[in-house]
DNA sequence: CTGAAAGCGCTTACAG
DNA sequence: CTGAAAGCGCTTACAG
């Protein structure tokens, strides 16, 4: 505390009255230092302020302590949550996370191909956003782990929500109110057509339809880049283009989900009992505006997918038969924007 | 690519036919290597795919490359909408950001403690919250920078709003459509008390009271932790706790005004017509609440915070005649919570 | 303009 | 259980 540079391991052997190498290994809890040393040593690392850099230990030993997370969208609810969970538990086990930001293919491409020479890295999680074969493989080449957040994303672990069911979960509902004309109103990132939840959540709207016997009308469905406002332009696009309105809309997320509530509002629909409304998320604001929604819990995802990261780095046992993902469980919540249709 | 490790500066200067130390030169843009051994060095280099260790580099150099950013709350809009404007300029820059939550005081000392030992990163931003005296002499004393986001503390360059200047914008809205019994739900962050907005944006409502004439009704004034359930809760607390109810409601934040709209709307309060409501802020979902607000970009805050970063590095110019510190605009955005009181 | 050498702060066989 | 030594991959005075 007194001198312009940092203590080094150097000063607190010194300090010990140990030698480098046992000053390190004493604390890096390595087998081979009695414990009264190591007690000593761990005193004299607290005394002195002591922290290991963590350039030099990379350095010497091959491994860097850092995680990076690669998000899209950083800024939205669902990747906040995403990244707040990774923290949490990332940081618990001691290790440094990396944030990248990177929206669309082109990023993606750049960053992928970049990271691997850089060494920068123990291991990557991205979330919700794909990862080719190729890139892949130049990610593992330099041993870097993989894991897949929000999306199952090739063949490495993953942590994601099965949105089939997700979807039939609110569909179920909707259907077992009595609702035979649904909207739906899809989620579609234009960055990654088809990823993560679109094709899972609009399959199982089509499923239930199906189930049922009812055509989907293509009137009634309509694509939407997560914007909430734009959900609510396409959800005045349905009223206006169909003949009769729907009973009850289907929203891929709450963010959409309030922008329809928007534009029911205003065209003088009341909710529930002209137009039913539910959402997947259970985003914070959902409660408030009373939507009835399909519950995931992303911060747990994170942690979740953290985990994944500790056991791929064997810094944690997998749990006993565990799969190489995790399905996170996900359940309907009911609040006042679903109702029967009107008879 | 051929192989299981990476090139290195090594294996770069032999396919030259150079030493290392030219080969490092021409690498780093350095003074004194002639115009054909540079390309030669560079033609090697992007032969055989040659990437600089960060480490080697950094711990040979003392520099890192890295910058550490620090919030609270990462899940909450206003945070991820920073880290957003802050990574973009930052990795532009080609630094890398490493992100590191901390919610309540303990967390805060814990980190600012650990951090200067560390030796990581060239800077820090911290996000809305405070730095004491004590801390930010250990982290000078190694010589990382701090930059102040999100609000102003001790004596580092910050960007932030004028929260007193949002206030007023608010209660002069209001005032000015002839609102007199007005109601505050002031934010207020339990770990952090009395900051980073709340003593502004409270001392605008007090003032623009005072100039009025009017004097301020504690029962009027609630104080919540952001939530914006508890702001609805609050905002029933206040309507049963006082005899007559405000003709408006002054919001610190947009996600209490949220909650405030869904207690009023359930107590059969009619907005604007009942009761006006307003906050600040500009949430995305205030648009499709029909909220109107004094909006402020924290994007572009987070961005100008990273400038001020790049500029404490040296890698950029200070703009002629900057202020140690950045005050983001702020402005009034009209929509339909608010309208004069019934006669 | 170029090279030999020291050093950044650690870890890790290798001996004892 | 402990220490002396080599080495991780670079940068940077210091000489030429």
């Amino acid at each position: 505390m007194n001198s312009q540079t940092a203590p080094s391991l150097a000063d607190v052997a010194r300090h010990a009255g140990v030698s480098l190498s046992t000053a390190s290994r004493a604390l890096n809890d390595a087998y081979g230092v009695s414990a009264v040393t190591r007690a000593r040593v761990l005193e004299s690392a607290s005394a002195l302020d002591f922290v290991v850099s963590p350039d030099a230990r990379r350095l010497a030993s091959g491994t860097t302590g850092r995680v990076a997370v690669v998000v899209p969208h950083i800024e939205r609810w669902f990747f906040g949550q995403m990244v707040s969970g990774i923290e949490r538990v990332l940081s618990e086990a001691d290790f440094d996370i990396l944030l990248y930001h990177v929206d669309d293919a082109e990023d993606r491409r750049e960053f992928l191909a970049r990271l691997p020479a850089r060494r920068k890295v123990d291991a990557v999680v991205v979330v919700a956003f794909p990862v080719g074969e190729a890139e892949r493989e130049r990610l593992e080449l330099i041993g870097a782990k993989i894991i897949a957040a929000g999306g199952q994303s090739a063949s490495y672990p993953y942590v994601c929500i099965d949105d089939v069911n997700a979807g039939r979960l609110a569909m179920d509902h909707l259907t077992s109110l009595g609702h035979r004309r649904i909207a739906m109103i899809a989620g579609s990132d234009p960055d990654q057509p088809g990823w993560p939840a679109t094709p899972g959540r609009s399959r199982a709207y089509e499923s239930a339809l199906e189930a049922l016997g009812v055509s989907p009308d293509p009137a009634l469905v309509r694509d939407v880049d997560w914007n909430p406002v734009n959900a609510g332009k396409a959800m005045a696009d349905i009223l206006d283009a169909a003949g009769e309105p729907p009973t009850a809309v289907y929203a891929h997320g709450d963010e959409l989900a309030f922008g329809v509530l928007h534009t029911l509002r205003h065209r003088g629909y009341r909710v529930p009992e002209d137009i039913s409304v539910i959402g997947i998320d259970n985003h914070p604001l959902a409660e408030l505006l009373d939507l009835t929604t399909v519950a995931q819990d992303v911060g747990e995802q994170g942690a979740a997918a953290a985990r994944l990261v500790l056991q791929a780095l064997g810094r944690a046992q997998a749990e006993p038969g565990a799969a190489p993902g995790v399905v996170a469980p996900v359940h309907l919540v009911e609040r006042a924007s679903t109702a029967p249709p009107r008879s």
